[in-house]
DNA sequence: GCACGACTTGACAACGCTGTCATCAGTTCC
DNA sequence: GGAACTGATGACAGCGTTGTCAAGTCGTGC
């Protein structure tokens, strides 16, 4: 494109040097002091009324809008903003975690700055820097593997810090889990009510929290309901559907393949669901994570549902109590899951 | 809440009396000015070996972070920020396309601000507010149906602003939108090749834009394809599964049932799904919108794809091409869609 | 020995706003 | 009629940073 060319006001130039006004601008405008205009656009009293009017039409004459970095600067240093790290806010588990932390956000005047870490420790403290940078009053943080004690310098200056879905290492936090262990568990039992006693489990990568709590669940039930316990109806590290289908078949061409499975997650389920669609045998399954049309699957999925909105609701609800001066020692808030029965954890052994 | 009460003495934690080193600590720490601390953090050329050194030390002793509000101010008055409205952060599609914003943004080294609308044109004005008050360099909004004039002052103060889903009434911004009419012509061009001449349509309510486009391109199929036209086979304003379960059944009880049916987006298509399992008929189905494990849903749904991140990437690069200084008048761009051919819509009639 | 430029450093103002305190007119009270 | 109060308004400083410009130090060339 041709700037010179784009002449006049094609673009940004002409109208662009109206630069904003502020608060002197409208004084100015007004005939009153720059103080004034700040106590009428703040609404605050002590101001007659004839020249909170003669103020207010400069307002709207020249399209006054209070600057909130200047305002933040001045103001005890706080900027009503909060910062949001999740692993892939494309990922609708975190989706509805941060559609719950905005609604509660704004019902505090709060605004919220996301971003995705996509599980780099790196990226997260690039994301987590930069969100200090700007001075947010507060971090809810999804956190990765890796040490978080830098954090601990950020909440003495007064940030403060809720981890969500995993326990962040190196620092103690405000912390929010799903109860991994107890969900897998109960989706086990359940299988095992339908007959099952050689039950395969496939989970994702032990590097992550949740796949490690699910697994002990699952050892659990296994030592516990009296399971047959065997190393080749585990698979550990399946990180996607291709994956978990390509394992799913191969645990099936066992000699004594499992006459139930349980999916670590909704992307190992989906894997499942394809293997044994290509393998033709009609295993039972149940899946952690619900997700859409479970029921118009085939079969309908029976699933252990984890409550994301719920778990964002109380992440921001938290930070915002200390935001508010709840004093005490931090503390961990463990939600149930659910177990939604629909017809796959139900095929008898 | 009033913010005010909220930061006052009543709870800030003891610890917050650590208040955070600014350039002045940290210049006096190292005992060098203000300015010299500025040079150095900001990795100016021209200042000692030696003395960047004994800023540098002092910077790590105090745990010094460069306070980018007060930046902001100084600096130019920009605050390498966007904010993104979207109607519903939860919903897939949005969430696939903020997480393509924010990566862009991400990788301009900009923070991503970001809200739902709920499609509330109140609920809009105040996030874009909020937004506007911090300073945002730039906006992307997938606009409620309401005028968005007011967006016009702001430009002209040099916001930068992108629509995206839908063009924004009142306003002429850069745009971008997927072709809706197109898609769903495809669609029901697919069942017609498949023998089918009474296609049967669900649509979402007529004030959303998406929806007219869509059911524009339903006509145009029915005119253009020799299709039967019949207002019984017409259903819009169906904005949920559950109405689209019950108005599929009784569309397929009338006298005359289509042979086939296009869901205009994937709520709907859910609630056909349902519906024809209810009825127990195979009729043909194509739906508007993918969704996770369409292929393990039965039947495996055809459908007509939208590319939600290329829509967000698309945006945000337009976006950036403006803040980096492209000229020129307002652009829109129409993104296509995809058939993606699963089975469901290939029951011959 | 002195002027010169190159390099390094710092003093100061300003970004747009709010808190503090002073000022000034108009009461009220005895 | 003067002290004391009330209500409205403004002057000024300062939040933490960066741009501007001036000043200082040093080595070089003549």
């Amino acid at each position: 494109m041709d700037l010179r060319s784009a002449g006049r006001d094609a673009g940004r130039p002409a109208m662009s040097d109206a630069a904003r006004p502020t608060m002197n601008d409208v004084a100015r405008s007004a005939g009153v002091s720059l103080k004034t205009v700040s106590r009428v656009v703040n609404g605050e009293t002590g101001v007659a009324e004839a020249t909170a009017e003669r103020v207010n039409a400069a307002v709207a004459r020249l399209s006054f809008r209070r600057n909130d970095i200047a305002r933040s600067l001045r103001y005890k240093m706080t900027t009503s903003s909060i910062g949001l790290v999740t692993e892939d806010l494309a990922n609708p588990f975190y989706a509805s975690l941060a559609r719950a932390v905005g609604d509660v956000a704004r019902a505090h005047g709060f605004l919220v700055l996301s971003a995705s870490s996509d599980e780099s420790e790196e990226r997260e403290r690039e994301i987590l820097t930069a969100f200090l940078g700007r001075r947010v009053d507060g971090l809810i943080v999804v956190p990765t593997a890796g040490s978080h004690t830098f954090l601990e310098r950020e909440r003495a200056a007064g940030v403060q810090l809720v981890f969500v879905d995993r326990p962040a290492i190196g620092i103690s936090a405000d912390t929010l889990l799903i109860d991994n262990a107890a969900g897998v568990f109960t989706g086990v039992r359940h299988l095992v009510r339908h007959g099952h006693r050689r039950i395969g489990y496939l989970g994702d990568d032990p590097s992550i929290y949740t796949a490690v709590e699910r697994m002990r669940g699952y050892r659990k039930a296994v030592a516990t309901l009296n399971l047959e316990s065997d190393e080749g109806l585990v698979r550990q590290g399946v990180h996607n559907a291709a994956v978990a289908e390509e394992q799913t078949l191969l645990m099936l061409s066992q000699s004594s393949p499992p006459t139930a499975l349980f999916a670590g997650n909704n992307l190992i389920t989906a894997g499942v669901l394809r293997a044994l669609r290509r393998h033709g045998d009609r295993l039972a399954l149940v899946g952690f994570d619900d997700f859409d049309l479970a029921d118009m699957v085939y079969p309908p999925v029976t699933v252990i549902a984890q409550d994301a909105e719920a778990l964002g609701r109380r992440a921001a609800e938290r930070l915002f109590g200390r935001l508010a001066g709840e004093q005490g020692p931090p503390t961990t808030e463990v939600l149930p899951t659910r177990l939604i029965v629909r017809g796959s954890g139900e095929v008898p052994a």
